[in-house]
DNA sequence: AGGGTATACTAACGTCCATTAGTTTATGGT
DNA sequence: ACCATAAACTAATGGACGTTAGTATACCCT
């Protein structure tokens, strides 16, 4: 995997803008459908060129996938570490990755790619992504009521994995949302009321109790 | 666009058959990904047999994608007509359509495939599958008060995307919940599992009241 | 000044793909 | 029996794509 580090200054390298226009590309049309010579047309060289920068087409898009992954899992990590895990916490995680998401939808629609046809990253994707999600950071069980009733059905998981998807979905979405809404999916009002309306969403289900 | 007829003997003619396989395909791998040699090989056919029956692969996937929302429009529009919005109503929507892309999610993974990386159809399925939803039937307002604390942000038409999404993701991301939750996303337990997890969620946004 | 490294280029390859043309084969109606 | 139609096949074409080889140019270190 070839590592490219980033430059101090703000003028990015070479391989940099490979990566950008490689992450729009590949989060866009998936890798199959995303070919070299568009990599290389938005970057203003030829094609061949790009060799110079990474092994091959493989290796670009594992280079474009480790650094949203790294890009990613930063603030969510240093989250988990900072304090314990309450109801507080989670809408706080909950605010973070629509935030996270909102402001590079390419991860999401990369994971949305990768589930839909495979591919043999997905699987790294997947782990590297949610299991943190899946164990409280000192081996504590993470099976206290903080979903409540859906703690109580044992759906806890599920509920977990439905937030997260209701993020990733607004951005993998974001195409219906302009149509239907009439609103530009990534302004900054839209990005409130998606706050608002999964922040009200999973207070809902913390205050709900009983069928 | 090339009608095709169901055969209503219980043997399938080569058009279905070509259809059922072209389906799958795009919905895993999205339209470019999708070679017509790979359709034809499941069929068990050449793929020049396949200007048979379909003038061009864009008319082949104009076919897939009309069989199939023929076939989601139908029990819904069924229900639309059928009694007055309510939440008793709404509950059974989200039942219903739960249901039918947990029997066919190829629906949900074509939606996602365009809704990702637009094409010539992608505004057409929208508008057919989802704004039936944004109208009552019979010119009715509905600006009622059916998603509790959510119409009172002016959230409704927010929250009804978000529970199509949820839905939808389930099946886009099947292979998330098989890897993270060790289950076979469509299984019968699953299914009861996800259709008790929306129908708690969305009854708790029914109960929730204030901030 | 000179030589090496980095990085750009053009040319060329083999493969895959959508599509067309032309041919064969089986079926069903007169 | 005959012929038309449907539907399969093989062969071929032109374009796009990933990748390699070989070459030119600019910069840095001594």
């Amino acid at each position: 995997m070839t590592l490219v580090v980033a430059s101090k200054d703000n003028i990015p390298t070479t391989a940099e803008r490979i990566l950008d226009a490689a992450e729009d590309l590949f989060a866009q049309k998936g890798y199959s459908a995303t070919s070299l010579g568009d990599v290389a047309d938005r970057v203003g060289i030829r094609s061949p060129s790009l060799y110079n920068h990474f092994r091959n087409k493989e290796a670009l898009y594992a280079s474009v996938l480790e650094r949203l992954l790294v890009e990613f899992s930063k603030p969510l990590l240093e989250m988990q570490q900072s304090s314990e895990l309450s109801q507080e916490r989670i809408l706080q995680w909950l605010d973070t990755i629509v935030r996270q998401h909102h402001a590079n939808p390419n991860l999401a629609r990369l994971l949305q790619h990768a589930a839909l046809s495979g591919g043999p990253h997905t699987n790294e994707i997947i782990e590297r992504l949610f299991s943190p999600m899946f164990q409280s950071p000192d081996e504590e069980e993470l099976e206290g009521d903080y979903f409540g009733q859906l703690s109580r059905q044992g759906l806890q998981p599920w509920a977990v994995m439905a937030f997260n998807n209701l993020v990733m979905s607004y951005v993998t979405m974001a195409p219906m949302y302009r149509d239907l809404l009439g609103q530009d999916p990534f302004s900054e009002e839209a990005l409130e009321q998606q706050l608002a309306l999964v922040n009200t969403l999973l207070k809902a289900v913390f205050a709900y109790r009983g069928d």
